[in-house]
DNA sequence: CAGGGGCGAGCAATCGTGTGCATCTGCAGG
DNA sequence: CCTGCAGATGCACACGATTGCTCGCCCCTG
């Protein structure tokens, strides 16, 4: 057996046909264009030749690469990797793959990164970066490239997107700490120029006027992060302010284990004297103590989902845009309790 | 401008020249072939039109792909993410770009994943899996395709790798707790059938024996895998045995955490009855009560040394096959203490 | 019996680059 | 003046698969 060189003309040969026959007897699409026995031949020399396309070649030819790009801010943030999974294993059962690009949420590298994946004649783009350049969007709609968002919305949903309903889950940890009888909640929020950030304060929003109850300013403060650091700082500043609440909505994980660090500075018990609700990305935050109540995303499934909005914009279905949302869950653990 | 079809036939005649001397023109290596004035009008031509090579002709033609394959268990598993990225970013910075494949530790789906990435023409693989098929290392021989292994050794040193000093480490850790003053200590090792599990083992004992202090079989419990639960399973397992001991170096992070789950149900303190000592694969292990105690690899710099290797093998530089080890670092935190 | 239609398969061009070989020009040496 | 050489560039094909077009054949019908 030779190591790999076989090639269509090797199959035609042994197959006793035109390698344009043998092309169509491969390609499912267009089989129906040869008689059956021509065909199973074509098929059975295949087989026995361990013919395997050259994807190069094909793709030379076809324009099309069979490979997507997506293009991340950090895959070392826990919140990506089960993402970047749904993704590649959906694609993988089209017979595509994925190429990883990592932003740091830098806007240059961002440009060169796309552009590299253009040159490499992707099919497709996943973008879930935080900031996202306008430019780079109407660069891929010059190209006419598909692309679908995740975690993140067009201002004016012109793109197909994937995101978990941030204000559902924010509507879910409020309406937890007001059934169990809070009423003085406080918010610290995300970056308000981040998708998610100001979604969850939309939600939280929108949640106390459900429960009638005003929004007060010195109750919430911004981050300018989605960091530990910054939960700390921001939790602490909370505490300062003096005005009194109960229960502590975060707006992810990072902020809340930043909340975890200030609270216990300052001598506050958690839950018994404040309750923290927050987002789950990432693993493990269950074995903080007390382990925390969060909302979890289906974070894979936000990954298929793109992955499939992507292949279907590629193949060239019609159709209006879609934006999905997938609900969160309340994960109810030790970090809330009734106020005392 | 166009959108992007400009192709070397366009640079050419825009710069007057036949598409052959473009070509040598603009490829570094054969610039010399081609007058200085010529070579310059072709590189202002594709300046000015934008002309980016189409990698898909390039590598139909030239047979390299300056793509590598990078073949991992799972990407959600926490340990990969920084040694992935470790392996883009260095990657990237040759011109080269990753596929991701996940293997899930099953060998039929390994195999595919390997021939689907072998099709593509992938010019070397990183290989990462955790049970390693002879099979396939001998099929990436047989055509000839460079391979480097990550976190995992070929027996007979014939295969160059990158790897944690995971020997050394253990004895960092061993070192630690007798250096408080310890004596019996007891391991939780990883399944015997991983590289990882087996050299962390081998470096306990050698530890052990450093000390002058004979292993005792009591204290030793292999896990079936690096899970929460298996953790959680040896540790009740070792204090049900009756054999006393103060102190436990787990085989990993997932180990650690369910050792502090059966520590807490069996009413046994840490640090104070037990101390517990890790190592570091995920982040927010720092987060834990107490703090876990761990020895911290550089995950990154093995992601970025394994490609570094890779591209010397791809671009076929002579010399012995290398083995790397990096050096691990203890990071003394809160879960040890001296015994009372 | 002639012509039309449909099916199956071959021909050849094409995708964009790289490269061995041929060609051409100019110059120096015999 | 002719030959030889070297440097610079053009020519044409290859890489491997896809696809529009053509062609031959068979069958059916008027």
């Amino acid at each position: 057996m030779p190591d790999s060189p076989v090639t269509l003309r090797d199959v035609a040969a042994r197959a006793g046909v035109h390698p344009a026959t043998a092309s169509r007897a491969l390609n499912p699409e267009t089989r129906l264009l040869v008689r059956e026995d021509t065909a199973r031949r074509v098929l059975d020399a295949a087989q026995t030749l361990g013919y395997r396309p050259n994807p190069v070649a094909r793709s030379l030819r076809t324009r099309r690469s069979n490979t997507v790009g997506v293009l991340i801010p950090d895959l070392t943030n826990p919140l990506f990797p089960p993402i970047v999974r749904g993704i590649e294993d959906r694609l993988a059962a089209a017979g595509y793959v994925a190429l990883i690009g990592n932003t740091d949420g830098d806007d240059e590298r961002e440009r060169i990164v796309f552009e590299q994946m253009r040159a490499r004649h992707v099919d497709g783009f996943v973008l879930a970066t935080v900031h996202l350049s306008s430019a780079l969007l109407a660069e891929a709609g010059r190209a006419e490239l598909p692309v679908v968002l995740v975690n993140r919305l067009a201002e004016d949903h012109s793109m197909p997107s994937v995101s978990a309903d941030n204000e559902r889950g924010m509507r879910l940890a409020v309406d937890h700490l007001a059934d169990m009888g809070h009423r003085r909640i406080a918010h610290i929020a995300g970056p308000q120029d981040v998708s998610t950030g100001l979604s969850r304060f939309r939600g939280f929003d929108a949640a106390l006027r459900a429960h009638a109850t005003a929004m007060d300013e010195d109750l919430v403060v911004v981050a300018k992060a989605f960091s530990i650091e910054e939960g700390h700082r921001c939790c602490r500043l909370l505490l300062e302010r003096g005005a009194p609440f109960t229960a502590i909505a975060a707006g992810n994980d990072m902020l809340a284990v930043g909340c975890y660090g200030a609270l216990e500075e300052a001598g506050v018990r958690c839950p018994d004297d404040m309750s923290v609700v927050s987002f789950h990305d990432m693993p493990f935050i269950d074995r903080l103590r007390p382990p925390l109540t969060t909302i979890r995303f289906p974070h894979y499934q936000v990954g298929t989902e793109a992955a499939q909005l992507l292949l279907e914009r590629i193949a060239g279905e019609p159709g209006p845009v879609k934006v999905l949302y997938l609900a969160p869950e309340l994960i109810a653990r030790g970090s809330t309790a009734p106020p005392r």
